[in-house]
DNA sequence: TAATATACCTAGCGCTTGCTTGGTTTCAGA
DNA sequence: TCTGAAACCAAGCAAGCGCTAGGTATATTA
């Protein structure tokens, strides 16, 4: 076994990088921001990263696993597809804005960050993630409650959620709830059912 | 008069940082490497811009000063709604993947590297570019055509249309006219009017 | 043709960055 | 209680960053 189980310490420092790659981008958090915001000092990072881009791959592989996991979950529990296509978009939107978003949130806005190498080590969740997307969908046109071209449904669909990072706030006006709702009407043109 | 006109070479150079502030970023161009894609020395920049975010302000106020004439213009040549709706997503993409496309891009992506105070000067083109938006998107409720909340429904078409810089290509597999009616058609369920 | 402003270059300053090195503390297991 | 590994710190290096100062071409106008 070549894998160590990730440390206490490394755990917090990937949350806490999670929340200020968030805040002010990836190139903009320093190495001496992190480690402070941790009550350590700068060098102190590198025994638990060998550089700055492992603490993002971290980061970013926690947010894809996470998500990852809620949307099979979601999916495992709900059958009808009106349900299904709901529950996707939900825990979809459940991820980027409830606890623990910070992750999630950076596998979307910083994966321009990583190297060609680490992309290709991560690409596996994301194909994956996007794949039951694209069952959902191609379900969903089936039954004629989504209309178009399944795959640019989902580049649409998907892109007016990851975008929600951009102007969403949780609770503020509005429940993650409600702004699934509305995200479904909009595209479905008809109420989400009810349970 | 205090306002100068802009030199042939501040145009040029504005042109260039848009391509580079969308292919690397604005944190990862350097002013050494704009400088040397337009065959300067890096000292020679601060000549025509007083500091690198004056530069960035630039692209991004050509941006989006271009997108809204791009929109203005195609909404005072069609009068009905569908028309309308149709002709505000198509001018969107337009600016967003046509020629000149990089600086309205910049200016969405990168609007969160201006400062307080740059982003203070250029809100009033943004705001009024979304003004113009959800003008059209009531009246597409109000039609029947687009169902859900009017304020919403502005968000999540825009930000569906904005996350195709993420994966769209122009003339490789879809035209930017065919990404439009896709796109209508996923919003409207039901196909772009002939004209 | 001389005067003047504009455009550019050379050289490098001061600062911040990610990261390293070598030594110290902490703590679990024998 | 001793020992070795893991976790941390102090100090600072090398490289790259935005930007400046002072001088030189180039072009425009009188």
């Amino acid at each position: 076994m070549t894998i160590t189980k990730p440390s206490l310490r490394r755990k917090e420092l990937v949350s806490v990088a999670a929340r200020l790659f968030k805040e002010n981008s990836f190139d903009r958090t320093t190495v001496r921001l992190l480690a402070s915001a941790t009550g350590l000092k700068s060098g102190s990072l590198f025994h638990h990263f060998k550089d700055k881009e492992e603490i993002l791959f971290a980061v970013i592989e926690d947010g894809l696993q996470r998500s990852l996991e809620t949307i099979q979950q979601e999916l495992k529990n709900n059958t009808g597809i009106e349900e299904r296509l709901f529950a996707i978009i939900y825990g979809h939107l459940r991820t980027l804005h409830g606890q623990e978003k910070n992750a999630h949130t950076v596998s979307i806005t910083e994966w321009k960050s990583l190297s060609e190498e680490s992309k290709k080590k991560l690409i596996k969740i994301r194909d994956d993630y996007e794949a039951y997307w694209q069952q959902v969908i191609d379900e969903a046109v089936d039954a004629g409650i989504l209309k178009g071209n399944p795959q640019l449904l989902r580049l649409f669909i998907l892109g007016s959620l990851n975008w929600t990072v951009q102007w969403f706030q949780a609770e503020k006006k509005l429940s993650i709830k409600q702004l699934a709702d509305e995200s479904y009407l909009s595209f479905t043109h008809q109420a989400v059912p009810a349970k």
